[in-house]
DNA sequence: GTCTATACATAGATAGAC
DNA sequence: GTCTATCTATGTATAGAC
């Protein structure tokens, strides 16, 4: 069920995750989506808590290999679920206990991308910039690429991805 | 009219947005909507086509200032409808006739933002990182920001910002 | 132009049989 | 556990009076 949730918020957006779609997603009748969960909103929020916290597995995994940094940024290029993730933070706005949640996320990630980053730049010229920023400057431009892509926008796109992967491979050169 | 719906969707999110919330915000009926648009595609795609030229020229009087850089920025952060343009992308995405306008709109006040760049910038060390590159990764983290700060959120909003307008401050003095 | 009234679809949620 | 059936609220959209 929770499978059928994301699926459509990943295709659809929030506007199409209702209990008929997703009962309907997962053959079975719209009845059962209410013996499960007692309301939408539980739906809602278990979806995204299980998202949340398997996004967070799959950080804290990259954070411990070799080369975390490259780990970490890849983890965070190469989900499909940042339309999801979007999707969750616009529900957040007026759902108070999906909101909480989404903030705690949302601040974990960047904790774990910082930490990233402070490995790999260690006491490097780079810690002129401070890791936050890099950290909001990286992930906000790859929610733009997706987004704008997923409506056909791809001005830059090329660019702005070089330019972070040439600053990270510059900073933080492989190891085996 | 338009600007009830605005406000709704500033307020409230295209979730909130219908014929009858719109009609209340302005305190007539909700037949009312009908007699000035067919449908709430076509309100919806009038309200995004008036706020978009109304953003599109606050850029391009930016863009003629003495320091057209700062101005630029000046306008993608300082405005409240960061939240509106995030409401019209998802929209976007299941809307064919708004999805064309908002490419548009995108691709358009993204090659201001590369033109206010180019004329700052010159032929200086920082043309090493292309302008399109520049423009996408400081109006992602503006877009990040105030989605951010609408749920709450603030961890290193202050570093970024602090980096972007020392990056500006650096490679545009301000002039008189 | 603005209204009352209403048709019709679909949403969340519940009753109760099997 | 899963179903059929249904209640109520709210959405888009239309008919037609004033």
């Amino acid at each position: 069920m929770l499978d059928g949730a994301e699926a459509i918020l990943r295709d659809e957006g929030y506007g199409a995750l209702t209990s008929r779609s997703v009962a309907e997603r997962i053959g079975v009748k719209q009845r059962l989506v209410y013996y499960y969960f007692a309301t939408m909103d539980e739906l809602i929020v278990q979806t995204f808590r299980r998202l949340a916290s398997r996004e967070v597995e799959r950080l804290e995994a990259a954070l411990t290999g070799n080369n975390s940094l490259h780990e970490v940024w890849d983890v965070c290029v190469h989900t499909s679920d940042t339309r999801m993730v979007s999707e969750f933070m616009a529900l957040a706005n007026r759902m108070e206990p999906l909101r909480e949640e989404v903030v705690a996320y949302i601040e974990t990630t960047r904790r774990i991308q910082i930490a990233a980053l402070e490995q790999a730049l260690g006491k490097d010229l780079a810690a002129r910039m401070p890791k936050a920023a890099i950290a909001i400057l990286a992930t906000s431009a790859a929610l733009t690429l997706h987004r704008e892509a997923a409506i056909g926008i791809t001005l830059g796109h090329d660019e702005v991805m070089k330019v972070i992967e040439e600053f990270i491979a510059h900073y933080a050169p492989l190891k085996s």
